[in-house]
RNA sequence: GAGGCGUUAGCUCAGUCGGUAGAGCAACUGCCUUUUAAGUAGUGGGUCCCGGGUUCAAGUCCCGGACGCCUCACCA
């Protein structure tokens, strides 16, 4: 605000001068667009033909003078498109005018369509019309054959002013477009399968679903703290209670965690739950959701990731956790001792909260060993009970669970159960889980009202959990979060 | 949390052994009616991230800090 270098004082002055000297408001309130450069372009023989008028409105991107006529690039939503702009054409008022004008101003024009004697297509306007003066220069980003020069590189700079970045970086708009349709996409079909979308609290009294440290805030009027929701599971839960049979919502959740390539502190997740299913309706409803989107917006379900080559055709691998172990390392944990289970944790650097759980060395050591390994799309099913308190046992073996997680890329993309309803057994494990909040700053705590809700009846009821950035980043080949987040948390400079 | 690298003009970047701060683009003043990283002649533009220290002298060397990027650790 207090910034007065000169570029921007000798904009400002240009402002003056344009309202002053041209008796033009260079900030008008509204401004006719019949067509975008993209529909000029690829519409060309068309507009050519019948020399339809167009009006279009765009950003200046790059000016070339040449005394009494000039040529401009402006940048509308859809593209980039040339103009050719004359004395004679405009009238020397508006041309002078358009001399003053700098790169990031905004106007609109009209005229006719033609391509120049080196055949790039070229709005040749009669009429200019000045939209909005910038006065804060924008990066100079220039190109010629593909190739770019002088790109906007300073990734600091680009995520502290995404709008600046959206202007001048390639690419950068169709990641985040693509990030709409991915969602757009995914909730399409969730739509047609008769799920609801719905909207939960995000300030929360009590957090849950998931084991992570939450941010706090505090509402005055009430005197009370409120939690921002690390997961989206107990209020879907309690609609399913409600009677809604299926339900999704696709919203922010907030941990209280590091930040890295792959963890933003606020990230968006989906979960639905719908009634009378089971984990083996959320596999394969994963399957469909995933592959079916790459579709929509790659038109393949092969992908290069990072250097990997991945590919996301059906039917997906599917394997027990312990069965996974003992592939990838040889270890059979079924018949290990506590004492050896210990042993190898603690040789491959891992560690366990608290007491010794047996269940959850099992789930540390397939962390260690395994995780990494699964680029190709893997269903990982059967997780040590202890794992979660949220999860039906295995009817066959209770000491394992009807869950499933999905990895891709040795990542994990999904996580899914057969969910627990019975009021008994969930009011014991989440009962236990709060108690071990001395050892694991991370477990949530007690929630009754969430209880009672279960203790109301939850039918049998199937539940997923698919991390939205996580997709999109698979979907778009970016291998840092920040890269499909508009607005990455930064620290304040 | 640990390590590595980085921060110089609006943007992209040079800056040698410690010796008056540089280029291209952008900007400004001109010329130019088919250019396209337009061309062309000229001009201006700096808290060298911040704070200490060493030195006659620091963008440069040393110490501390901020912010960022990368790698690792952590991460239901």
């Amino acid at each position: 605000m207090e910034d007065t270098n000169s570029l921007i004082q000798i904009r400002i002055d240009k402002i003056n001068e344009i309202r002053d000297n041209f008796g033009i408001n260079p900030f008008p309130y509204k401004y006719d667009v019949t067509h975008y450069s993209n529909e000029i372009i690829d519409g060309f023989d068309r507009y050519f033909e019948n020399q339809e008028r167009v009006s279009i409105a765009g950003r200046i991107m790059a000016v070339r003078i040449m005394g009494k006529a000039s040529f401009c690039t402006i940048q509308d939503k859809e593209g980039k498109i040339q103009l050719y702009i004359a004395d004679a054409n405009i009238g020397e008022l508006h041309y002078n005018m358009f001399k003053k004008l700098d790169l990031g101003d905004i106007i609109g024009v009209k005229g006719t369509v033609k391509k120049t004697k080196v055949g790039e297509i070229t709005v040749y306007i009669d009429e200019l019309t000045l939209l909005t003066k910038n006065i804060r220069p924008l990066p100079v980003v220039k190109e010629k054959d593909g190739e770019m020069f002088d790109l906007f590189a300073d990734k600091e700079l680009r995520y502290r002013n995404r709008q600046i970045d959206l202007i001048v970086t390639p690419g950068v708009k169709e990641t985040f477009k693509k990030r709409i349709s991915i969602i757009r996409n995914i909730k399409k079909i969730l739509d047609s399968k008769d799920f609801f979308e719905v909207e939960t609290p995000v300030l929360q009294p009590v957090y849950g679903g998931a084991a992570a440290a939450p941010f706090t805030s505090h509402h005055n009027a009430l005197d009370i703290n409120l939690f921002l929701r690390i997961s989206l599971e107990p209020y879907l839960k309690r609609l399913i209670v409600g009677g809604f049979d299926r339900v999704y919502e696709i919203g922010k959740c907030f941990r209280n965690e590091g930040i890295d390539r792959t963890h933003n502190p606020e990230f968006t997740m989906l979960e639905l739950y719908q009634a009378y299913g089971d984990y083996n309706d959320m596999m394969s409803l994963a399957e469909e959701l995933i592959v079916d989107t790459a579709m929509q917006v790659n038109g393949t379900t092969e992908l290069s990731f990072d250097g990997k080559q991945i590919d996301l055709k059906t039917p997906w691998k599917k394997m027990k956790m312990t069965d996974a172990i003992k592939e990838y390392s040889g270890l059979d944990v079924m018949s290990m001792s506590d004492d050896e289970l210990k042993a190898e944790v603690k040789k491959h650097g891992g560690d366990i909260k608290g007491d010794y759980i047996r269940g959850l060395a099992i789930d540390e050591l397939f962390q260690l060993l395994v995780e990494h390994k699964l680029i190709q799309p893997t269903f990982i099913t059967h997780q040590p009970l202890e794992t979660t308190p949220l999860c039906k046992p295995d009817i066959e073996d209770d000491r394992f669970l009807q869950r499933f997680e999905l990895f891709i890329n040795g990542t994990e993309f999904a996580n899914a159960y057969s969910e627990s309803n019975d009021p008994v057994f969930q009011r014991k494990t989440l009962y236990n889980q709060s108690l071990r909040r001395d050892i694991d700053e991370e477990a949530p705590p007690m929630d009754e009202n969430f209880v009672q809700a279960i203790e109301a009846g939850m039918p049998p009821t199937g539940g997923m959990g698919i991390g939205i950035d996580r997709l999109v980043m698979l979907l778009t080949g970016e291998i840092s979060i920040r890269d499909v987040l508009l607005f990455p948390t930064m620290k304040p400079e």
